[in-house]
DNA sequence: ATTCTATGTCGAA
DNA sequence: TCGACCTAGAATA
C-alpha cells in the first residue's frame, strides 16, 4: 500500500533494523546482481523522499534506490537464513530479515544520480525540510486541475490516490478546479492537512481520514472497515453514500487513475 | 482455475 | 493516451 507514510515508515523501519550494522546483501531472485556489491558492508541510512527510499552503506558513495510502484513490498521479519519465498529481488540480513519484492525499481545510484532524482521532486509533506512555496508556485501557475497536480510528483512528493481525494474531500475542494483558481488560502489548509494526515499516517500504518464527527458511530450507522485499512471519506466508495451528506460518491477516470469525490460537499476552488 | 484490480511510474505513439 | 512493468489478493467461473 504504498504511498509516501508507507515509504517513511519503511525506510525508519529499515534504520532500525539494520543503520551501522554489518550485513549480508544478496538478490535471491538474481535480478539486483550488485547486491553482492553491498555483502558486508555497513549498512548507514535508509531514507525516504516522497514514494523513493534510498539506503546508503559506509565506505560506499553509490546508494540503493528502491521505488515500490504499484504492488511492491519490502518486508521486514525475525531471524536469518530464512528460505526466499516467492520472488525476491533483494535480500538485507543481520539479525533480522528484510525482503524486498516486486519494486518498481532497486538500482545502485552514483551520488550525481541520487542528487539529480530528488532534485526531480516537489516538496514532500513528511519532511522537516519540504518547502510548501515551490508546491504553489507550480499550482498558481497552473491550468492542470488541482486533482492532477496532486498526484503529480514534481509538484508534491509522497501524496498518492488515496491522500489525494481525501485532502480534496476534506476541504471542499472541486477536484477538476484548475490549479491557478485554487486560492492561496485554501492551499496552505490543504497543505497543513496533508502534513497532519500523512504523519499519522506514518504514525499509524493506515491512511485514516474521517473527522470524529462524521465517523459512524457519530453519524448513528454501524462501523464499518475499509479494505486498506482506514477510514476514509470517499476513496473507492463510488456510488456509496457521502459519510456527510449521503449524495453517492463519483467517479471518473483522469490521466489514468481513479478519482473519487463528492459533487456536493466539494465545490470549492 | 481464471480473470480482475490496485495506494505507481516510465516511455512509446 | 496507452501498454508495460510484475505481484498478490479478491472476484468470478
Amino acid at each position: 500500500m504504498p504511498e509516501g507514510h508507507t515509504l517513511h515508515r519503511l525506510a525508519d523501519e529499515l534504520r532500525t533494523a539494520y543503520a551501522g550494522r554489518v550485513v549480508t546483501s544478496s538478490s535471491p531472485q538474481g535480478r539486483f546482481a550488485e547486491a553482492a556489491r553491498l555483502d558486508g558492508h555497513v549498512l548507514e541510512d535508509a531514507e525516504a523522499w516522497g514514494k523513493h527510499v534510498f539506503v546508503s552503506f559506509a565506505d560506499l558513495p553509490e546508494q540503493v534506490h528502491v521505488h515500490l510502484g504499484l504492488y511492491g513490498t519490502f518486508v521486514v521479519a525475525a531471524g536469518t537464513g530464512l528460505p526466499a519465498v516467492g520472488q525476491v529481488r533483494w535480500r538485507i540480513e543481520a539479525g533480522s530479515t528484510a525482503d524486498l519484492r516486486g519494486p518498481n525499481a532497486c538500482e545502485l545510484l552514483t551520488p550525481e544520480e541520487v542528487e539529480a532524482r530528488i532534485d526531480r521532486l516537489g516538496p514532500d509533506p513528511l519532511r522537516a525540510d519540504a518547502d510548501p512555496e515551490r508546491a504553489w508556485r507550480r499550482i498558481h501557475g497552473s491550468s492542470v486541475p488541482i486533482a492532477a497536480l496532486l498526484m503529480d510528483q514534481a509538484v508534491l512528493a509522497g501524496v498518492g490516490n488515496v491522500y489525494r481525494a481525501e485532502v480534496l474531500f476534506r476541504n471542499e475542494v472541486a477536484p477538476m478546479t484548475a490549479g491557478r483558481r485554487i486560492t492561496r488560502k485554501r492551499w496552505d489548509a490543504m497543505w497543513t492537512d496533508l502534513v497532519e494526515l500523512m504523519r499519522e499516517g506514518v504514525r499509524t500504518g493506515r491512511i485514516d481520514t474521517v473527522r470524529p464527527e462524521h465517523e459512524p458511530e457519530a453519524m448513528g450507522r454501524p462501523p464499518r472497515a475499509d479494505d486498506h485499512g482506514g477510514e476514509v471519506y470517499v476513496y473507492r466508495r463510488e456510488r456509496q453514500a457521502c459519510l456527510v451528506c449521503e449524495t453517492p460518491v463519483r467517479r471518473r477516470v483522469l490521466a489514468g487513475r481513479n478519482l473519487f469525490w463528492c459533487a456536493t460537499c466539494q465545490h470549492r476552488g
